[in-house]
DNA sequence: TTGTAGGCGTTATCAA
DNA sequence: TTGATAACGCCTACAA
């Protein structure tokens, strides 16, 4: 079917090595010989069987991705689908192939199933994208797999990871806030509210507070659904009414705590501000459109992979690295000046 | 590092080809053997080298996943990634492994640039979605590759394709809205509206309305960008202010036209009725909820992960198959009876 | 600079 | 029922 690096040496009457040797740039052949390989080779589309290579390479020039949520979950997340777009651009720029699984939970972690990807394709490295049972970490750990994981970190546990800082995030959205004159500024949360991305937003928020000499206060938290912003911010304003702003703890929240204001009869910004986080899509589209926390996604799959790929070409094993995003403030129409 | 069938025919003592046999349920190994390798191989945590596998077997039991657009595009696409989703699953249920690739538009398809996924990682078969040049499919069917095109189909070229009953989907649409009682019923396109699912959508409103006697005028119906439903239907309206309903060619335009609408101090579905086409997420949730026709996108990427492994599982060649998904119409809120 | 030989892990063909 | 041998396509010592 297609030429193998036999049929070049055949036709060119010389040896299979040879050919090897000058496709592959290695030393060892003429400059003459080479030319007349590497045009051969072109004619006859010539184009080399990555299993067999990997036979005596242990390379398969691909990459897996993983995430941890049910595939559709994955996909109506626009914040996971930017960092895919990344990894995936950048494994295509740096000539590695992407195999796509997600961890289904019935896969039987505990017992060690390693995913086919692994085990029996032999991805040479890992993409996780979120959060992931510390038994599959600790099981693909052992196999010796490199791996890095996006947004997710496991404390006490020695990982490549590509992460957002959360707390400055939760800190510049607070600030813009407070510097447009707001005092009594609530928090949106998700769940789970005690650790992960959401706690350390809430950190930056009582940070940012305490640092403008502005009272912590309990009632003005509310922990909540992924997106019961709405419902959340209707309960923190019966106990105290005179919240003038609330940071969310993501875009899907605060969009959806707009509306339900809205309903009540505030208009934002006018009677009331908020900001949220991530800058999705529907951030800009909406009216008002929403000030929030923008992170480059793509660039945090990029340089998953980079660190990636980085690792696997090493001669000697690198020190694991950490890199944290810095997130962006974006000001748009849904924060202004309290009500007078 | 891995254990291989050397490994296991060693310990016990027997020669690999029978270890072989015994884990690929293949007749020539008494049930007493067959049982002790099994456990064996069980105990040594063996998993079967693909690669070296595809060596002899010229099978590599992945699928490639290709897709027309850039990568942002495809992710952001509701109905894509739908389908994605149907794939992905139905993929995995069936023991093969998903190479995930998007043909970028630098591609040079012309000179017969075949995808890595394809040429080196030689998948086994190919799923397309979406819209890809003809030269494209061309290049791959001279391959030999197997592949079967979710929500694209190129006329007159010989293809196994999984597709909307789009015109089944627009008259659904359009006679609902004559059911409601509207006589002046738009069409709001998309680009292009000559050929594609958007002319099919536009084909299906048009017989729906000649089958109940409604005269046909071009006023009605307006081309326009993707997300342009609101400036469309001002357009409409400017022309044809008796107009009281319409038909999105999807649910983006059509919850963009509410929006714009509704600033013009129309209430829907009181003053207008609106009905969208492909049922995304917001559909759902948005205010009103969204009339529309709903497809089972997921289904539509099973289907054809099961007709691309049916045809390589086949023995002789299998005719070529179109599957044609039927859509359902979801009545919610945004339409009813036209205003008095 | 080029060729020879062996091996990567698996399957298939043939012989025992 | 089992074993020996060759082959898949490529790479890498090593020898010429």
């Amino acid at each position: 079917m297609t030429a193998t690096l036999h049929d070049i040496a055949e036709r060119l009457g010389i040896n299979i090595c040879t050919v090897s040797r000058a496709l592959n740039d290695k030393p060892g052949v003429g400059p003459k010989m080479r030319r007349r390989v590497t045009k051969v080779a072109l004619e006859m589309g010539y184009r080399p069987n990555i299993h067999a290579r990997s036979l005596t390479n242990k390379r398969t020039e691909a990459l897996g991705f993983l995430s941890g949520m049910e595939i559709s979950s994955f996909l109506s997340n626009a914040f996971y689908t930017g960092v895919f777009a990344g990894i995936e651009s950048e494994a295509r720029a740096l000539n590695y192939a992407l195999m796509f699984d997600s961890v289904a939970e019935s896969l039987d972690l505990a017992r060690g199933y390693m995913p086919k990807m692994l085990a029996e394709h032999r991805v040479d490295g890992l993409l996780v994208v979120g959060a992931m049972d510390e038994v599959f970490f600790k099981a693909i750990k052992a196999s010796g797999h490199p791996f890095v994981v996006v947004d997710y970190h496991l404390p006490g546990f020695d990982m490549d990871t590509v992460t957002i800082d959360n707390r400055r995030g939760g800190w510049l959205a607070t600030e813009h806030l407070i510097e447009r004159g707001h005092r009594r500024i609530a928090f949106i949360g998700g769940t789970p509210l005690t650790h992960g991305n959401f706690a350390e937003r809430l950190e930056g928020y009582q940070n940012a507070l305490a640092a403008h000499g502005l009272p912590r206060d309990e009632k003005l938290v509310q922990e909540g659904e992924v997106i019961g912003g709405g419902e959340s911010i209707m309960q923190i304003l019966k106990r105290a009414p005179d919240v003038t702003a609330a940071v969310a703890c993501n875009d899907i929240n605060a969009l959806n705590a707009i509306t339900t204001l809205e309903k009540t009869g505030r208009q934002i910004p006018r009677d009331f501000s908020i900001a949220g986080f991530d800058d999705i899509q529907e951030a800009q589209t909406s009216v008002p459109s929403l000030t929030t926390i923008h992170i480059d996604r793509p660039a945090m799959g990029r340089k998953a992979v980079q660190n990636l790929v980085e690792r696997l070409r090493a001669e000697h094993a690198n020190p694991i690295q950490s890199v944290v995003i810095a997130p962006q403030l974006v000001i748009r129409d849904s924060t202004g000046a309290p009500p007078a």
